[in-house]
This record gives structure tokens, C-alpha cells and sequence, in this order.
DNA sequence: GTTGAAAGTTAGCGTGTCTTACATATGTAA
DNA sequence: TTACATATGTAAGACACGCTAACTTTCAAC
């Protein structure tokens, strides 16, 4: 019988197949659920997963996961958190790439937004839908993963301006608008709908340049 | 028609003499189930209404409604359904109160489609959200209902290009994505949450100058 | 009036969320 | 090693919902 705690489960007997020792304890319960829960959130959508699935999926009673968790709510709250984290790290990651100051690098933040969304549809909706957000918004700001101002101070960058200028955060705010508009259109299908051919490289860098430029006479 | 119904069913007849008798058939119930939806769909979203409920709300057994639909599905899409027809209507009518090939009334189109997204962002979630529309867009295209297609043409006359000119496509779709990211950004609480003062006539006014200005040197 | 279809009803199955009471495994202290 | 406290599992069940089946009432055509 081997017995371990929760931070490294990986390495135990998971080569005993026919003996099926089916241990009473899970492991690692909470991290397999927050797991599963992420892969039926992007199969079936945020609202149409069950926790009694996901129970199954893990292997346990419909009942186990409440040892873990308050409610539903507060395990969708967890995978929305990591897909903030996940989010966030591979902004700040993909701009370090490109030159301080660049369009380039602005741009390329824009890119990632979108195959964000579109890699994970259910987790983006989470992060950004209505629901479930106040606790873990709270909580990470409190950790300061601010990624629209992350934005922001590249956008500033760009303009040669202070990070917090108002205008900075105005231009970095209509370049949001217009990817967080791309990610739904996409991946709600409706730019199939409308039956428009999109390139969204081409539509990035055209965006980019209109918006970055200087404002246009009123 | 009067929407009394019965809720005894077993009532002894001796004794019904009121004078609003209660009616065993309710009138109209499609129609008031219909209506029903979309208030409930306003109040708890899309995802987290029951056909209970509403039908608890109209006053009859849980199972009417499958007397008139034929799942959950239906019902909805024939909110959706409703939904896109009040939206193209408020289009085209609001269109026709601004100068043909003026950049006001796109701008005035941009600012309806934002403001249609706030007054019943349940609504707006539902036209454009992924699930539910296969079989309605399908019908409302057949009915000549193509919301973006009357932008196309309007976005057109402003560039001067005839209707379906594939540049009068593109930047067309490059406004009703600003749009549908404001509009989602601002029912979903992620203005507030960033923290940004948003003026969207502002907004709406800047963006349509860049978009629909001749495109930035390359 | 009779009758058949339309539009209600109740009862109930399957699934889901979540609670309560109970069972088992594990870590620590004696 | 034993014993207990605690963490973590199970089983059973209350209640809501989606939907079906079988029955009942109403209405309209004949």
C-alpha cells in the first residue's frame, strides 16, 4: 500500500493494471476535478457540464466532490482562475519576444487573445462571460495579474506616453474591444453565418495600424 | 384574451359561479410562454431559466408547454427568433432617419447595436451566442433577415463602391466586430472590472473615423 | 347530442445539485 | 503498536428540472 500526500501523485503505482488496487483515497481529488471539470467545460460548454459527471470521469461518488468544493460554482471559479493565470503568463511571454515599443508586439498580443479563445473557447468564455466572476477577479487582483493593464503600458509604449495615460488606456482599449469582438464572432460562429471570408492576421494588422496611428480630425 | 386558468381542477361545477370563471384552456399559451422566456431569459440568462418556471409564471402544469413545443430548445429559439426580427427592424428603422452614405448613420447603426445589446443583453446573448441558432438563422434567411448584409450596403454608400464590394464587406466587418466586443464587454461587467471610464458615443464616433477613412499605408 | 382533436392535467422516470449520516484511511501522539 | 482526530470517501435521500405517458376537459364540426 502506498500511501502519499497530494503534491506529488504521479509517481505511484499507476503500472498496476490487472490488480486494480482501487485505493479508497483518491489523491488528489481536487486537482483532478478542477482537470476534469476544464475538459467538460470545453467539450460541452460552461453551462452544460455536471459535477455528477465529472465525479464519474474521476471515478468517485457524486457526493466526493463536495469535500473539496462548496458548490458547483466554486469549481468552475477554480478553472476560470487558472485560465486567467494561463492567459496572463502567455501575454506577458509572447510580448517579451518582440521589441519594446513595437506595433509588432502590440499586434502579436491581439493574435494571442484570439488563438486563446479559439484554443479554448470554454475556459475564454468563463474568464470573460458574466457569471462566476466577482471572487476570483477579486482574488487575482489581489495577486496584480492585471492583463488589460499589462496592455495598456505596451500600448503606451508604442505612443511614447506615460503607462497610465489616459490616452494609452483609451487606444488600448478599442484594440480590446475589437479582439474580444473577433474571439465571440469566431467562435460563436457567427462569422460563418455571414459567410465572410476572414483573414484575421490581415484584419489585425489593418486594425493595428488604424488604431495606433494619431487620432483622425475630427 | 384573459389569462386565468384553473388550479383546481377537481372543483365541484355546483359551486363555479364566479364571474371570471377560470378557464381550463388558457387562451393563448404559446404566445404567453414565448413571452415568459424572454422576460425569464432577461432576468437569469439564457442558461439558467426552466420551462417550469415559466410555465409556473402562465399558470399551468409543468408539462403544458411540450403541448406547444418541442423541447426546451424550441422554445428559446423561437425568443432568438423574435429577437432578430425586432433587431433588424430597429436597424433598418433607425437607418432610414440619417443621410444614405453618411458616416452618421453608420455610426448611429453601431450605436444601436450596442445599445439593443444592453437593453436585452439576455436577447443579444441568445442571437449571438453559439448554441440555439442552426434552425432559426436558417429560417430568418430565408425571410430576407440579414442584419449584416443592410451594414454592408450602408458601409458601402459611404465608400462610395457599389453593395457587395468585398472592401465594403471588410470594413463593415471590422466595425460590427468593435460593436459586438463593446457590447460584450459592457453586459459582461469587464468595463467595470478594468476599472475604465468608457464614453461610447465617443468611442463609436473615433472608431467609425479610422474605419471608414482609406486604409493606412502598409 | 355525438364525437374527435386540441389543450389541459397528474404521475412518474431519469438526471442533476447538494445535504446528512456513516465508513474508511492516514498522520500523530502516547 | 495502539488510539484518536481528521481528512476523505460512500450511500441515501430531498428537491428541481426535462420530458413522456395516460387521462380529462373543452370546443367545434357534424
Amino acid at each position: 500500500m502506498h500511501t502519499f500526500n497530494g503534491k506529488d501523485a504521479h509517481v505511484d503505482q499507476s503500472q498496476q493494471k490487472s490488480a486494480e488496487k482501487e485505493r479508497y483515497h483518491h489523491g488528489d481529488l481536487r486537482a483532478a476535478l478542477i482537470e476534469g471539470t476544464r475538459r467538460l467545460v470545453e467539450e460541452k460548454g460552461p453551462d452544460h457540464f455536471s459535477v455528477a459527471e465529472v465525479a464519474r470521469a474521476a471515478g468517485v461518488s457524486s457526493a466526493a466532490p463536495y469535500r473539496h468544493f462548496r458548490d458547483k460554482d466554486e469549481i468552475i471559479a477554480e478553472v476560470c482562475k487558472g485560465g486567467m493565470e494561463r492567459h496572463y503568463e502567455q501575454m506577458v511571454r509572447v510580448a517579451s519576444e518582440y521589441p519594446k515599443g513595437s506595433v509588432d508586439r502590440v499586434r502579436r498580443l491581439g493574435q494571442l487573445y484570439v488563438a486563446f479563445a479559439q484554443a479554448e473557447p470554454g475556459v475564454f468564455r468563463l474568464i470573460f462571460g458574466s457569471a462566476h466572476k466577482p471572487d476570483a477577479v477579486e482574488e487575482l487582483k489581489g495577486r496584480e495579474i492585471d492583463t488589460f493593464g499589462f496592455v495598456v503600458a505596451q500600448v503606451a509604449d508604442v505612443l511614447g506616453r506615460a503607462p497610465d495615460d489616459p490616452e494609452a488606456v483609451r487606444r488600448a482599449f478599442i484594440l480590446w474591444t475589437f479582439v474580444h469582438g473577433l474571439s465571440f464572432l469566431l467562435i460563436d460562429d457567427n462569422v460563418r453565418y455571414a459567410g465572410i471570408p476572414i483573414d484575421v492576421e490581415a484584419l489585425l494588422a489593418d486594425v493595428g495600424q488604424r488604431v495606433l496611428r494619431d487620432v483622425p480630425s475630427a
